[in-house]
DNA sequence: ACGATGGCCTGCGAGC
DNA sequence: TGCTCGCAGGCCATCG
């Protein structure tokens, strides 16, 4: 289930892989990988044979691979999406392969030699596509990369592919505006997690680190996003960044081997969840059991002690004041 | 316009 | 033992 972390774990890997790399074949044995991808940009394959990739980007869940035309930047990128089981492995071609392969990348690397980009990805929620990069909407770099400190090739390569036009940035990006975030939070009338998990509204964010979040800032996941005071919004963003950023540094969170890094490696981190999966489980705060309830046709887990449910009081005037447990 | 819901997928484990 | 069924949850089209 790879979120931002996990994804971050592949981006990093494939960025000496790829930067630079000629794409001089391309297998596609399962179109259905192709579902983001629109047959009018033209034949995916064709669009990148031939071509080079100049870096690795990551914006929330999306990475892309910005595409040259000769030796200058174009206008297009390859487009990777994880969905719940991708994986993209680099390999030293003639490698046996595994059933699931659905797309390989065959590379020329004027340092690290040919090698195999292989997309695997067991149950198609994933997919790859070529895409129009357009001009992000405030200027800065369209997502993160290594260069240049986390900016790829300066500002002056400020895209983003079209279909990730519409994702928010997410909240480790430098360009991440806190201000914006807040205050369109406080207009969605919805549950907390499900705004957590609107990546229109804030990227990166999945169902595990959603309940690590509010798990840690102690906010039940039914809150409604518009009556949580901005001081304790502020306080679960705080939590989201250091939940991830501590993901990160572990290397990502992974189960059944259903996440693996760019070499194959399985994740860890799963010994470090508080809430997620911990069903039964004392609460690591405060001894109480953790829980599991039904929702949007998964489950959250949260401490029914640490975090209560949101309950609306009527005030002298007979309006309704919001309550929100500490 | 916005929020909620169903569909896409398949390996695996629980239960009969 | 062998089968069926439900679960896992990313994103997006569609519905209300």
């Amino acid at each position: 289930m790879p979120e931002l972390p996990e994804v971050e774990v592949v981006r990093a890997g494939l960025e000496p892989a790829v930067s630079g790399a000629l794409i001089t074949g391309v297998e596609v044995f399962d179109t259905r990988s192709l579902k983001r991808h629109s047959a009018l940009e033209g034949r995916f394959e064709s669009l990148l044979e031939g071509r080079r990739m100049l870096a690795a980007v990551r914006r929330g869940k999306f990475l892309w691979f910005p595409l040259s035309v000769g030796e200058t930047p174009g206008a297009q990128a390859l487009v990777a999406h994880l969905g719940m089981s991708g994986q993209v492995l680099l390999r030293t071609p003639g490698t046996a392969e595994e059933g699931l392969l659905r797309i390989r990348l065959q590379i020329e690397h004027p340092e690290h030699g040919e090698f195999w980009v292989n997309f695997v990805d067991q149950r198609i929620f994933g997919s790859m596509a070529v895409d129009r990069l357009v001009p992000t909407a405030d200027g800065a770099a369209g997502g993160y990369s290594g260069f240049d400190g986390g900016r790829m090739l300066g500002d002056a390569l400020a895209l983003v592919p079209g279909q990730v036009a519409h994702i928010a940035r997410d909240p480790l990006d430098p360009a991440f505006d806190e201000k914006t975030f807040l205050a369109a939070l406080a207009r969605k009338r919805t549950g907390i997690k499900r705004a957590l998990l609107d990546q229109t509204l804030i990227s990166g964010i999945g169902n595990i680190y959603a309940d690590e979040s509010l798990w840690a800032a102690r906010v039940h996941y039914e809150h409604p996003a518009d009556r949580l005071p901005r001081a304790r919004a502020r306080e679960l963003l705080t939590e989201v960044r250091l939940v991830l950023e501590k993901a990160l540094a572990e290397g990502g969170t992974s189960f059944d081997a259903q996440y693996v890094n760019v070499n194959g490696a399985s994740g860890y981190f799963s010994h470090c969840l508080n809430a997620y999966g911990q069903q039964g489980k004392p609460c690591p705060r405060c001894g109480t059991p953790i829980v599991r309830e039904a929702f949007m046709n998964r489950s959250s887990h949260l401490c029914p002690r640490c975090q209560r449910p949101f309950r609306a009081r009527a005030t002298r005037a007979g309006a309704v004041a919001p309550v929100t447990p500490a």
